[in-house]
DNA sequence: CAGTGGTCTAGACCACGGT
DNA sequence: CCGTGGTCTAGACCACTGG
């Protein structure tokens, strides 16, 4: 079950494996984990390692302890849930639904102050704008308007857009993506989203702004996104403090 | 700065103090922090312990690590930004508005199926009903309709929904809130948020759904609230993974 | 009382980054 | 090469829970 020549480090072989257990229902909400230093013994590792697997998985919300008691499985993995920060195509596929792309516009120019400013550019600096509409099952669903600095994303094309920027920026160009800003607000539909999302005034829109950072803080992109209200529920999972 | 003699853990103690280092701005976004070993030795910790401490600034996004570098400041301590699970009140707090309250409807009946099994309740088992109108600066801001298990909370009287109810929950009733789940959409007013918000019809408003759990799974509240649009944006901070 | 998780130590070896 | 963070060990004592 847990090989000490594997390259993968100890702790996340546990960690894999009790979440396996939880997930073919070995193990059901509710019911205890043996005790740290039973893990310890029977599978021959330190305590301490032992207590670096279960503190992931309390983190990722499998586990939860209780002192003096023992340490339990949830009844909610809050992980699987759309927790964390998705593109459009990862969010899509998490709701079973295929997504798709329509780039409506490429461009390269110098940023305005106010984009400048969020993203913290030097004066001169060029940014991407790239206005895409996203579709879900061949429907139409959002227009998102992105813009980056092309300093951070050199070699940036249409067809890598096709792809996904993500996959680009994180396996290609080696970025730590880190967190987001996000606001959610509703609104009635412009006559740009008119357009292309192909829905009639005076139906509400969710309008949602998201800023992202790098892992060291440094601001990555603005997107500014049309939901179509009546195919797109923004759905969240937030922990208490 | 470090007092082996406190009952507070040393790793907690470290943790408050580089925070403090950080916020008082010795500490700049970008700028290194000691080596963990330089940690270890001038505190007279050992190094695991002064981990455990930075561990959790990386979690809450005060620092990051890079591999054979070192450990640096964010630019962004995303904690402060209004991100976990907050109330009515707390949220409004954060921004700097005036929480105020109206209570509408409060009410013990047996739950009805939906909600009975969204709380995972047996037969027969009663729930509070509660409605409320929110106020901002004491202008109403939003509708919020809640369902909460008398089982789990006995003794809710509407002189205790004036004050706050997570603080009853968490300081008298001694219950962990673990976390929970939203869906944001965008919709049109109803005639019942017409009559509450004193809003016009064909305006778009934020419907909020709410479940939320206690660390141990259990199902604590359900809410369902309709925001003013004009008003309100719902603003949430979210990790890469 | 025995068993649990919470904290802590003083070492160790590794892979990585930069010189 | 040396210094960094990443992983790991084999102990220890504490506070809390339950019988």
């Amino acid at each position: 079950m847990i090989d000490k020549n594997s390259p993968l480090p100890l702790y996340y072989q546990l960690e894999e494996h009790i979440k396996q257990t939880i997930e073919s229902e070995e193990l059901m909400p509710g019911d205890s984990l043996p005790s740290e230093r039973e893990l310890s013994e029977s599978y021959q590792i330190s305590r301490m390692t032992v207590r670096q697997a279960i503190t992931n998985l309390v983190n990722k919300g499998y586990l939860f302890r209780e002192k003096g008691k023992g340490t339990f499985v949830s009844n909610q993995k809050f992980e699987q849930n759309l927790q964390g920060l998705t593109s459009f195509t990862e969010d899509m596929k998490a709701r079973k639904l295929v997504p798709g792309n329509k780039l409506l516009h490429f461009e390269i120019f110098p940023a305005d102050q106010d984009i400048k400013e969020r993203l913290d550019l030097g004066e001169e600096e060029l940014i991407y704008k790239i206005k895409r509409l996203r579709l879900a099952n061949e429907e139409p669903i959002a227009l998102e308007t992105s813009y980056l600095p092309v300093k951070l994303i050199p070699g940036l094309t249409p067809e890598i857009l096709e792809e996904s920027l993500y996959t680009y920026i994180e396996d290609e160009l080696h970025l730590n993506i880190g967190h987001a800003t996000q606001t959610v607000e509703a609104a009635l539909v412009n006559d740009e989203d008119i357009k292309h999302l192909k829905i009639k005034k005076g139906v509400p829109v969710l309008l949602i702004q998201r800023e992202t950072f790098l892992e060291n803080g440094t601001p990555l992109e603005l997107v500014r996104s049309s939901y179509r209200a009546d195919k797109y529920k923004f759905k969240i999972d937030i922990e208490r403090k």
